[in-house]
RNA sequence: GGUGGGGUGGCCGAGAGGCGAGGCAACGGCCUGCAAAGCCGUGUACGCGGGUUCGAAUCCCGUCCCCACCUCCA
């Protein structure tokens, strides 16, 4: 069984054939870390998240790097305005990166290398670039470091923007031969901290933004891997350059580059102007993680992601359903059976990561697997529990996952509250035998405005808090 | 202007020439003391206009609209 994936510079399915066989190496675009996580960083890292426990499954030795920029320009012109020093803030930023993946469930890439820590790596492939006339020295005494487009006639293959179509990149009237020349190396101005410059053999400067990716990719992945992933919105000018500065220093670089798509809020691109960003902090405020991550998965990665105050409605529904389920066969006693990912959702991930058919075939078996328990035919309920288990794990939305109550402080709360309800439950029971079903209703009234739901099952009545 | 991606039922969201993915919501039924849950059933969906075909949401032509990137962006 192999893996197709969408590859953005042939514009087409191309399948996963590892460079080496058995393993695959993947270099995923992480956070620049200037501002709060948001949404879309979210979905972007639970992409590969995906993608990587998929490829795991399958039998694949996964090295995941995500990188972590933490030198920049907007870092540098944010930590003033946030009253700290460009270092700190980068790093308080990258703290609550990791916090909303934790609480996501996204697994630890393999490795997250930092920019800062790779500067010595990126003077090296930079000399490469210089040595090989595919980049050169500003003649202005700047300091800057140039990468010469002219110089690699294979410049724009990633997005077919050749020819002179697109506007001047940065570095507007700067000493640059030409317009679409990029920075991989910036002298260090006069009023930027001493501490956010290195030494080079072209002047104390700071990296250009590209060139960190190119140089860490390869230092972990090797000069050829396997896939190399990010935005959509990264693709150009960040994937078209980092290409080129690798392709022309020599290396093959990635043989897949996957994008995925962006995230919307109700209807609108999400910015600043518009005020209408929706921060991790927000969602994660609004609903359970494990409905969050439901609600950003359930669009296929590649699409745009509309994201609206009912998106997570409907995702508690749906994780709801996928829990009453659990629940439902483990009380009825369904024999353990292997977990086992059915075909047709196999062939749904082979087949560029097709969560929403993934989904379909999860909510089909569970369909499927309520019937086995309404007919008691508790064998056929097991195998389709055990499939669950199977499709959920691979989804990262395991209801039973530890990693959903990992920050949850239980103190006990619970179960003195569990004996509490209990009682009343007994109460309500009693009312029940006795038909006065207004003493009955009352008790379950009760609980219901506390925010406690009562259930009544073939085998006695469980309880919840909220759904939960 | 250049490059790429879209317009699918009340909503979300797959599919890409031939049995109406799936979820949410709604309605009817079974079950229940009543609910809830679960199950069963109910939808003349594919921007618009032409065309090809036995058959088109899917292919072709035309047309309208939307979005992203080309400047920092996941």
């Amino acid at each position: 069984m192999t893996v197709r994936l969408y590859d953005t510079r042939s514009q087409a399915l191309r399948e996963l054939d590892p460079v080496v066989p058995g393993r695959v190496g993947i270099y995923v675009c992480g956070p620049t870390v200037q501002s709060s996580p948001h949404i879309g960083h979210l979905r972007s890292a639970l992409s590969y998240d995906v993608m990587r426990r998929w490829l795991a499954h399958s039998g694949l030795a996964v090295t995941l790097i995500r990188n972590v920029t933490d030198i920049d320009d907007k870092i540098l012109d944010a930590a003033p305005k946030a009253g700290s020093e460009w270092w700190a803030h980068a790093y308080r930023v990258e703290l609550e990166f990791a916090a909303a993946y934790r609480a996501l469930g996204i697994q630890e890439p393999t490795y997250e290398p930092r920019a800062t820590g790779h500067i010595g790596e990126m003077i090296a492939l930079i000399g490469r670039l210089v040595e090989a006339g595919h980049a050169y020295p500003a003649e202005d005494g700047s300091g800057d470091v140039w990468f010469d487009v002219a110089s690699w006639p294979d410049y724009g293959v990633l997005t077919r923007q050749t020819g002179d179509d697109f506007v001047a990149g940065d570095g507007e009237g700067r000493a640059k031969r030409s317009p679409r020349d990029f920075a991989l190396w910036k002298g260090r101005k006069a009023e930027e901290p001493e501490s956010a410059s290195w030494p080079s053999p072209w002047g104390a400067g700071r990296p250009g933004w590209h060139i960190e990716c190119s140089a860490m990719a390869e230092r972990y992945l090797g000069s050829e891997f396997d896939v190399h992933g990010g935005g959509l919105d990264l693709r150009f000018p960040h994937h078209e350059n980092e290409l080129a500065q690798s392709t022309s220093a020599g290396s093959p670089f990635a043989r897949l580059w996957v994008h995925n798509g962006l995230v919307t809020v109700a209807g609108q691109k999400m910015s600043k102007s518009l005020g209408n960003s929706v921060f991790a902090a927000d969602l994660l405020g609004a609903a359970r993680p494990v409905v969050v991550r439901y609600a950003l998965e359930a669009a296929h990665y590649r699409s745009d992601l509309d994201h609206s105050a009912g998106s997570l409605v409907e995702a508690e529904e749906a994780v709801a359903r996928i829990e009453r389920f659990v629940e439902r066969a483990v009380d009825a006693g369904a024999p353990p059976a292997p977990a086992i990912v059915p075909p047709a959702f196999a062939a749904a991930m082979d087949d560029d990561l097709g969560v929403p058919q993934a989904l379909a075939v999860l909510h089909d078996t569970i369909r499927r697997g309520n019937q086995a328990i309404d007919a008691g035919e508790l064998q056929a309920a097991g195998e389709a529990l055990g499939a669950v288990r199977a499709m959920v794990g691979v989804l990262g939305i395991d209801p039973a996952d530890p990693a959903w109550s990992a920050g949850v402080q239980d103190d006990g709360s619970r179960e003195a509250l569990g004996a509490l309800v209990e009682r009343l439950i007994e109460e309500r029971q009693e009312a029940r035998r006795a038909r006065d079903f207004a003493a009955a209703d009352r008790v379950r009234d009760e609980l219901a405005a506390a925010g406690i739901a009562l259930t009544d099952t073939g085998d006695g009545t469980r309880w919840s808090i909220d759904g939960r």
